[in-house]
DNA sequence: ACCGCCGGGTGCC
DNA sequence: ACCGCCGGGTGCC
């Protein structure tokens, strides 16, 4: 079982790695560098800081006022405290909530006066669970357990003892309100000792035990094959008709959400102990979490055309036969005409939505349709667009005619259940089209959200695999002239739009059309996107209103366990929709190593995720069948010359580390030792790499404010300048108008300017806690167009430079056709590589962090491209484009220089190494002898081992940091 | 609330 | 009696 391995893994961890138990959950990210280095530093929250608390203790309290509430609890039940400051009677006071929010009485006045100190001024959260008496008339007893951050400790203890409470010390496993006793805070000592030293595994071994989680239940809906609807015209693969299954059983599922029970005459929530009459609803939906390649978006479209309703496919009329000879694959056309570049043509033809006239409701005998008559000259115009005016096309206009009302009478059909009352019948169409407070309404549209460099995906594959014969409205809602006419939307198949434009619409109010409509179905592509619950698209995403939700992702965890609360929320499974309540539940317990938090999170994912890798087997056979990947390792000597630099910068370095060392400062010069590793893994590559560097060296705090500033831009160029596609530890998106703090970390300038606003006077850094203030904030300055070459200096080549020529050289004799990718994190570096590459005649492309979205998708199609003449090489950085990138036309990866992070690598190679790829994959490593990048690769099979444990949320001890400065340097 | 608290009624044994 | 005691009214914040 692997939630066995996985539980006896997290508590097997060695120390010395893991460091101690720590309660820190949200790991945001650190200085980038730092995070690299250490994997997943885990650092202060910025929104809640609920999260890196520590239980200071308990204390027995009182709830009151329970006559005038209907909120119940059951015993043992958790409830929430919530302060009540507008309260008429007491600004102190503190309401108490069940687990559904409904309120449950007040904590007593007394008790409140403290708790609202406490709790204004943030100095702790407090939870509380109800002991027993929960039946009780007037008053029931509460536990109440305080939670916050080390440092406020004293100061909560102080206010308590002032009102004359005392806080039992935490230990006793009562306040937790679960049965199982929970590992003791941070100063406990009742850890069951490792059993076995902790044994390292390849991240082969690792992914497959991780991986099993989701696929280890061996219940019928995951093995379960449905056939596609007959509109899907490319066959489905073995592994696809399963998740087919899965996601329509998901969705025609009536079985109550995990953790929910029937007991008797009521329902039961055997985490929180809350109890309710009303059957709780589950999430039609769920998360399809197949590993990149193996064919979701295929999987989803069959759903949409496989599952209207329990399990009938979607009513589409086949476009008449006379017209089969003027075809034109109807969704590619849309796109191109209505979707962004004569989406103008349509509004334009259009009347205003203000001007329109109420709709006339035209009932005809057989007819129950509701059409008006300026919509009808809509659809005619859309149509107009959606055939570029050719009219000949089988359209909207046409279907009127022809196939439109079979659609209906299709349509109607699929709604005939015996559930469906006289009344919504009559209704038919009309009553689908757009009918707001319908309980019995059947939708019809699909929404599907995706980030912009997945759209033309998502078209493309619309069209590859469906019947172009049929008649699928499909509406792209992009560009500035997109209708936002309710029933022009409702009235599609399926509409595409973008998660930005999602959320530009959300935040004009009252004019996001996709926001007032309910969908059936709304599917987020990509939905890790939206794992920033503070971000404005994960805003928007989760106002929508839909009967089926479902969420698209390779990578279901990203950083941590704390991704998982947007998706939840988004999927509205009770209660985790309420972050307190996921995060009492599941995250704080899994992160401090409890077995139960544990185990009810794998049991949570199992119930609502589908999961395949790309090694997953069905009946005993891979899914996929890739091509094997190879990875050696090329050692490189320097030359003399070369090694003579690079020793001079490393015993100057090593000089300096060595004094933090003696001086016990190392964490406190963590970036200077970031930047002379930095310099040293330039040399390694080329010498003029790191040639600018190392110019301002004045002592720390001597500094006058201009060379502070000087020396912060340098670091704040060394970060940027790494290679690495560094993120915003606020909006967890590539950094956009990067700025540095005092304390030395980058944040985009929105983000911190934001944070600074929020929390002013006081604004503290979000990495590191030390005060900020908008005129601490540094910019970093344009870069002078290209300081890239300068002009004077010349080119001089390096071994690894050498040993990159010699390879490609000697492959091109072996096979001119052979596509090559060369990844450094150094672009510089690549553009050192681009000099003896046209000298040698190579045709080669290039994609890099800086290029727009259009220079890359040109550059992705010149290397794709199988004619002759087209680039063979593509130099590649190292982090550039997202995980969608397909690169399958090389077979040979030549990687430049080690990450710090094995998975950035192994992401990068499975861009090549994905469906699609026909040869074998051999990927080449040059890694210097006798220097840093030989002790990186040491480092990285020591993440390899972290990476597999509980979802990487430990946090590495200073100890382990400076265990690894100690590797790095051969200290 | 089978409590506590309040405030009015009441007052030898 | 400027008390005690009784018993009814009452009740979150």
């Amino acid at each position: 079982m692997a939630w066995r391995f996985l539980s006896k893994f997290s508590w097997d961890l060695d120390p010395e790695i893991y460091g101690d138990r720590h309660y820190n959950v949200f790991t945001h990210k650190f200085y980038p560098d730092v995070e690299d280095l250490i994997g997943s530093d885990i650092v202060a929250a910025v929104d809640e800081d609920f999260d890196s608390s520590v239980l200071f203790g308990t204390l027995r309290g009182t709830v009151v006022g329970l006559r005038y509430y209907t909120g119940v609890v059951s015993n043992n039940e958790m409830v929430a405290l919530q302060r009540e400051p507008n309260n008429p009677y007491d600004k102190n006071a503190v309401k108490v909530n069940n687990v559904n929010g409904d309120q449950v009485g007040h904590i007593k006045k007394e008790l409140a006066a403290c708790l609202a100190q406490i709790m204004d001024n943030k100095l702790a959260f407090v939870e509380g669970v109800v002991p027993y008496g929960a039946n009780n008339a007037f008053t029931m007893p509460v536990q109440l357990s305080f939670w916050g951050r080390g440092e406020n400790k004293q100061a909560v203890l102080d206010r308590l003892k002032a009102h004359g409470y005392k806080l039992a010390p935490p230990g006793n496993s009562s306040e937790f309100g679960f049965g199982t006793s929970w590992p003791p805070g941070k100063a406990g000592t009742s850890y069951s000792a490792p059993v076995h030293a902790a044994v390292q595994m390849t991240t082969e071994q690792l992914k497959t035990e991780f991986d099993k989680l989701f696929e280890d239940l061996k219940e019928d809906d995951k093995t379960r094959e449905v056939e596609a609807a007959e509109a899907v015209i490319t066959p489905l693969l073995q592994h696809q008709k399963q998740a087919l299954a899965w996601m329509i059983s998901r969705e025609n599922n009536k079985e109550l959400p995990p953790f929910w029970e029937k007991r008797e005459n009521y329902f039961y929530n055997t985490i929180t102990n809350f109890a309710e009459k009303k059957q709780p609803e589950n999430v039609l939906g769920g998360i399809l979490a197949d590993e990149m390649g193996l064919g979701k978006t295929l999987t989803a479209i069959a759903v949409i055309l496989t599952n209207f309703y329990d399990g009938k496919p979607l009513p589409v009329e086949r476009k008449r036969n006379q017209l089969k000879e003027e075809r034109i694959p109807a969704v590619k056309n849309y796109y191109k005409v209505s979707s962004i570049s004569r989406a103008k043509e349509e509004s334009d033809s259009l009347p205003s939505q203000s001007s329109t006239s109420h709709p006339q409701r035209a009932t005809s005998k057989k007819g129950k349709y509701t059409v008006s008559n300026d919509s009808e000259l809509k659809v005619q115009n859309m149509e107009k667009i959606k055939t570029k005016g050719e009219a000949t096309n089988p359209g909207r206009k046409r279907r009127k005619a022809s196939c439109d009302v079979q659609e209906d009478k299709a349509f109607a059909s699929a709604l005939e259940e015996p559930t469906i009352s006289k009344k919504s019948k009559k209704k038919g169409t009309a009553a689908a089209q757009h009918k707001k407070n319908d309980t019995q309404e059947k939708l019809r549209t699909t929404l599907i959200i995706c980030p912009l460099s997945v759209l033309s995906n998502w078209i493309d594959q619309l069209e590859q695999h469906v019947d172009p014969d049929i008649c699928l409205n499909t509406y792209v809602y992009y560009g500035s002239e997109r209708s936002k006419d309710p029933r022009v939307l409702s009235s599609q198949d399926i509409i595409l739009t973008t998660y930005t434009v999602l959320a530009s619409d959300y935040g004009t109010r009252g004019n996001s059309p996709l926001h007032k409509l309910k969908w059936l179905r709304v599917l987020l592509d990509e939905g890790h996107t939206i794992r920033n619950p503070n971000a404005q698209q994960t805003k928007a995403v989760l106002a929508l209103d839909a009967q089926r939700r479902w969420i698209l992702t390779g990578t279901p965890i990203q950083n941590s366990l704390k991704d998982l609360w947007s998706l939840l929320s988004f999927l509205k499974l009770k209660p985790f929709t309420d972050r307190e309540w996921w995060h009492r539940t599941i995250q704080r317990p899994v992160t401090m190593g409890d077995r139960g938090g544990l185990k009810r999170l794998q049991s949570l994912i199992k119930s609502i995720t589908l999961r395949r890798t790309k090694t997953s087997k069905v009946n005993g056979k891979p899914v996929l069948k890739l091509p094997e990947r190879k990875v050696f390792i090329q050692h490189i000597t320097l030359t003399d010359q070369e090694r003579r630099m690079y020793c001079s910068v490393k015993d100057e370095s090593t000089a300096a580390i060595a004094r933090y060392f003696n001086e016990g400062t190392v964490l406190t010069n963590y970036a200077d030792i970031l930047g002379a590793l930095l310099r040293l893994r330039q040399l390694c590559c080329h010498p003029s790499l790191c040639a600018s560097a190392s110019s301002s060296s004045c002592a720390e705090g001597s500094c006058t404010p201009e060379a502070l500033r000087e020396k912060l831009i340098e670091k704040m160029k060394l970060v940027l300048g790494s290679g690495s596609d560094e993120e915003c530890a606020i909006c967890l998106e590539s950094l956009n108008l990067p700025v540095i703090t005092h304390c030395a970390h980058v944040f985009c300038k929105p983000c911190i300017c934001e944070v600074i606003q929020r929390e002013k006077p006081n604004a503290k850094c979000p990495l590191c806690r030390k005060d900020i203030g908008l005129d601490h904030l540094v910019e970093c300055p344009v870069e002078d167009a290209d300081n890239e070459r300068k002009p004077g200096q010349e080119w001089v080549p390096s071994s690894k430079i050498n040993a990159l020529m010699h390879a490609l050289i000697e492959l091109k004799k072996q096979n001119p056709a052979v596509k090559s990718l060369i990844v450094s994190q150094f672009t510089k570096f690549l553009s050192l590589i681009e000099v003896p590459l046209k000298e040698s005649g190579f045709a080669f492309t290039r994609l890099d962090g800086s290029m727009t979205q259009k220079k890359r998708v040109e550059a992705i199609q010149q290397f794709q491209s199988n004619e002759a003449g087209s680039p063979t090489i593509m130099l590649l950085s190292l982090k550039a484009g997202g995980v969608g990138l397909n690169l399958t036309a090389a077979s040979r990866v030549f990687l430049m220089d080690p990450a710090w992070n094995p998975a950035a690598e192994d992401q990068c190679f499975d861009r090549c190494h994905r469906l699609g790829q026909k040869q074998d994959v051999i990927i080449t490593k040059f890694i210097v002898k006798n220097s840093v990048e030989e002790n990186m690769l040491k480092i990285q099979n020591r993440k390899r081992e972290l990476a597999a444990g509980a979802f990487g949320t430990k946090k590495p001890s200073s100890e382990t940091k400076i265990n690894e400065i100690k590797t790095l340097m051969d200290l």
